[in-house]
DNA sequence: AACGCTCTTGACCAAATGGTCAAGATAATA
DNA sequence: TATTATCTTGACCATTTGGTCAAGAGCGTT
């Protein structure tokens, strides 16, 4: 189950490299322990400079490590990029929970906005990470977006259709509206800096995300005729 | 009026460069030529790969000249950079015109909405521009978010809640409601290729964003108690 | 034609880039 | 304790980075 790819390139495959072990069971502790430092570290660079600006050399200063090490552990600058893709990847996939024309659209809705909004706020620099990515044409995303996601957002769309045409909710495209739901939960992590200066404040608390899920919710459902 | 300035660094005035024209009026035809040429090539570029990944030979490419003439130009990778977001923020102002508690509230935040809309819509790279930005933390932004946009959003906001006293629209906060319209519009340029992946198209027509604009302002405007 | 200005560009520079390697330190196992 | 496998790291490499410079080409004015 390989989700990443590149565009001209053949697949990174995240297991059977020479020395890295990136999702082996069994590794070493000292291993398992500098390998989570990087991940850390090679995110929060990634995700603030994108893939060209993110440079080794910072990721190491920024793990405490040097340079070698770094390289030591993660093969290459690209398999490490690629391995946090992965990973944010699998956070993603991990949300997403099937649903049937039988549930109840204001429960799965809320649920959704929800569960994307915890996601959003548990791993912000993992949602940078992809907003650079997709922002810089999605190099290594393209098979997935083209594929598993797309499949993943047809399937929701239809079921949103059919409550539709039941009378259960207006009918918009569903399209738009997970992209909506999308757009508006992915800003408070993207767009952190424009969110901070403009409510004067240093950082959102857990009331703040309360109140902005519940407005987001509030507003949604009510925006597409659900009534709860 | 300078809007860009730097964190840690003394601002970089727009205007008194030794050679640089930057906004001159008066300026060789050749020069406004190579100038228009170059800033084009460098909105693609660093929208793209951000600040410290866009480079100035990957610009110098794009623009169809030596490197040595980008920078004869421009002075520096830096300045470039800057008076890229200076326009894009002089276009993102000059989209911003004032209200009043008098105004109809379905008018002003439906052409609130197909305006940001708009300005997404015909500057895409300079919207990916400001995205990668802030993304990295605004480094050059910060003044500006913090200083006049936060004014703007918080004069927008004592409206929008005296509209909801007079009971003219649902009493949500009016700086929540604001950043969904940004991020739901922004989505649409800065996630271009997660949008084109999943509706399976290439590009995005007119029709689309009619479409897409129709429905944002009918969702909106319904989700916050708005009647028109 | 001669002057001065703008423009063009290859050569060049120090610094940083991603990555390799070998030699030594440490840990695990016999 | 001896041996093997893992880990650590500075030295090093070719390439790319942003930027300078000087020499010349083009061009408008007198």
């Amino acid at each position: 189950m390989t989700v990443i790819s590149e565009v001209g390139s053949a697949p990174i495959s995240s297991s059977a490299s020479s020395r890295s072990s990136a999702g082996d069971s069994e590794a070493s502790a000292i291993r398992q322990r500098n390998e989570e430092t990087i991940l850390e570290a090679a995110e929060a660079v990634f995700a603030q400079h994108g893939y060209r600006g993110g440079s080794v050399q910072a990721i190491a200063e920024a793990a405490g490590l040097p340079k070698s090490n770094v390289l030591y552990y993660v093969g290459s600058k690209r398999r490490l990029y690629v391995a946090l893709l992965e990973r944010m990847m699998a956070r993603w996939n991990a949300m997403l929970d099937d649903i049937s024309v039988d549930d109840d659209p204001a429960e799965v809705l809320e649920a959704f906005i929800r569960s994307k909004m915890a996601l959003t706020r548990a791993h912000p620099r993992g949602s940078r990470l992809f907003a650079a990515e997709v922002l810089g044409g999605a190099p290594f995303l393209q098979d997935y977006l083209r594929g598993e996601l797309r499949d993943w957002v047809q399937a929701r769309a239809r079921v949103f259709d059919q409550w539709a045409e039941r009378g259960l909710m207006d009918p918009v495209d569903p399209v738009w509206l997970i992209f909506l739901i999308w757009s508006a939960t992915q800003h408070y992590a993207d767009f952190e800096p424009q969110v901070l200066g403009i409510t004067g404040r240093d950082a959102l608390g857990e009331q703040d995300y309360q109140e902005i899920t519940d407005f987001l919710c509030r507003l949604i459902l009510k925006g597409c005729g659900i009534c709860r």
